[in-house]
DNA sequence: CTCCTTTGACTTTCTTTGACCTTTAGTTAA
DNA sequence: TTAACTAAAGGTCAAAGAAAGTCAAAGGAG
């Protein structure tokens, strides 16, 4: 019998699939009542299957309200004038230094060239810049691999 | 379903975009009366979407013929002649590079992120948006000096 | 045994409300 | 005329409520 993650993990993906933009917004604690289980569960299952470095990249909000939006991100360059905002920006850095895509000081340098200082000037394209520049970085890290520890 | 303030906010933006200057006026008590809400509820709205960081400015006057006016501001960041080509910010990646501030990957990785491709969403601003990356990433450089052998 | 799951107590963040404060315009009385 | 009152705004702040996040400990499958 697969676990209570797996079938967690195959909804959300078969939510995903159907959606017309690739994403799906849930409620926490609706999606763990629907699963008889620990809201925490749902985190869990988040934070092991839907992570950055297997393409998804999510968003939430506490408090009143809240939720989580879980989108599949599109490595190949899919001008769907998709956006990442600054915070999304940095979980997905964060993701891929934890999981040893990129150094520290990669990660530092991307910080700095995403925030919005820097975009800014693109005034309404700053998001889909920001999205370009993640893209490319995803696209690199591939091309790259194995020379981590080369350099 | 959005949140009470996530409409209020909406509303509002809606007003400013329709009118002619950028600018609304309302009544605090009126606004809070059409969404069935407490005055502050507009307070708290104004005070957390509708920030200078974000671009709006907002003025009132208590008593008899109070208000609330928002205006609109174009953050405009005056791009001072300063551009960064894309053969211009090769060069430089070449140049630190070669001195040994930026590893081969990451010298990399910026190449893509400053190409053309990339940053043409901005239009007449990429060769802004250019120089101010390669700014940061001088800044960071400096930051994170004696740190590039030790990842 | 080891690694992945599951749970629950505790924390943090965001929202909503209400009681009380301050400012302003208008009105009234000396 | 002007000082004092009054009513009509908006401002503040803290408390309560509503979600999501964290983390460590317990449970299970291989």
């Amino acid at each position: 019998m697969r676990s209570l993650s797996d079938r967690i993990e195959k909804y959300l993906k078969v939510l995903i699939e159907r959606s017309e933009n690739e994403e799906v917004e849930i409620q926490r604690i609706e999606l763990a009542e629907t699963f008889q289980c620990a809201p925490s569960q749902i985190t869990y299952v988040l934070s092991t299957r839907f992570t950055a470095s297997e393409g998804f990249i999510t968003e939430s909000k506490r408090g009143g309200r809240g939720f989580i939006k879980i989108r599949k991100f599109p490595i190949n360059e899919n001008p769907g004038k998709t956006g990442i905002s600054e915070a999304q920006a940095e979980n997905i850095l964060q993701d891929l230094r934890d999981k040893g895509f990129l150094t520290e000081r990669e990660a530092y340098l991307l910080r700095e060239i995403l925030g919005r200082e820097v975009l800014d000037p693109a005034g309404g394209e700053s998001d889909y810049i920001r999205f370009k520049i993640i893209n490319k970085v995803m696209k690199s890290i591939k091309e790259t691999e194995g020379e981590r520890n080369v350099l």
